[in-house]
DNA sequence: GTTTTTGCAAATGATTTGCATGGAT
DNA sequence: ATCCATGCAAATCATTTGCAAAAAC
């Protein structure tokens, strides 16, 4: 037995919306899957580029808008000055910290509901929650 | 009755600090309570410069960063492509429309002591938690 | 063949930095 | 008189955009 395949899974999503299969977005979905953590766009060109070489950084960014919208992506939100993206889907926080920009996961659980049902009676659509906690990490606090 | 006066406040810890009290940070620091809402640094210049001329944003900048320290402000975080601030400091949530980037206030408790916790048990300090609410605004919903 | 994607290069735009002058102490 | 804060101009840097060439359909 084994995991779906998850080139399969997203071929069939971009034929189902009459979008193309490139090489590009398959590298990209497959190198996020591995990384399995928050990753700027840096680094997913980075990591992308040794299996598939000449991808260019606007090309990433589409990509990762493009998978966002398909929700293979969660958009972490801009942490330490670049946006972040997350292909982890478990519920999960983010620390930030506020000397070196540092992120790290952590494993709590925060019930925004009360905010998107506010968001909701306001006449919004499409809303979710971003939570991200800034402080200072362990090795910036022990530099000083 | 009346409330203690903003501008002997931040003098008085200014002056604790050592630092120097300028006009343009006396000015920054009343137009934003008067403001009483989420603002970015250019909203803030606009605002000021109506008070006293030729202020420049790189001013702007570091006084809302100093205010910030100071415990005067809430930085929002990046919202719509820039950075906010926010002289209110009853809890409220924040709303942004991912299609326009406009910035609604909520009236809405987010208990994210469960993460706040998880942060100080794994090292981190000074931790607090920003919660931003990601939608479509009804303008843009309506205009679809 | 037609239309979408890509890669390149250049543009954008908020925020930051360097430095000489002005101002607060 | 000293040293911090300001204004100006330029630098930075992630992200976006325009467009011709390449690739998917």
């Amino acid at each position: 037995m084994q995991k779906t395949d998850p080139d399969r899974h997203l071929t069939d999503v971009l034929h189902a919306r009459g979008q193309r299969v490139t090489p590009q977005r398959l590298v990209i979905h497959r190198t996020l899957r591995e990384l399995d953590r928050h990753v700027s766009a840096e680094e997913v060109l980075g990591a992308v580029s040794e299996r598939l070489p000449n991808v260019s950084l606007p090309t990433v960014y589409s990509t990762l808008e493009l998978l966002g919208e398909l929700g293979l992506l969660r958009r972490v939100g801009p942490a330490g000055g670049r946006m972040l993206f997350d292909p982890r889907t478990e519920e999960h926080q983010h620390l930030v910290c506020s000397v070196c920009g540092r992120v790290e996961d952590i494993d709590a659980h925060v019930d925004a509901e009360p905010a998107i049902d506010a968001a909701r009676a306001a006449g919004w659509s499409d809303a979710s929650a971003g939570v991200l906690i800034t402080g200072v990490c362990d090795r910036c606090a022990g530099r000083r």
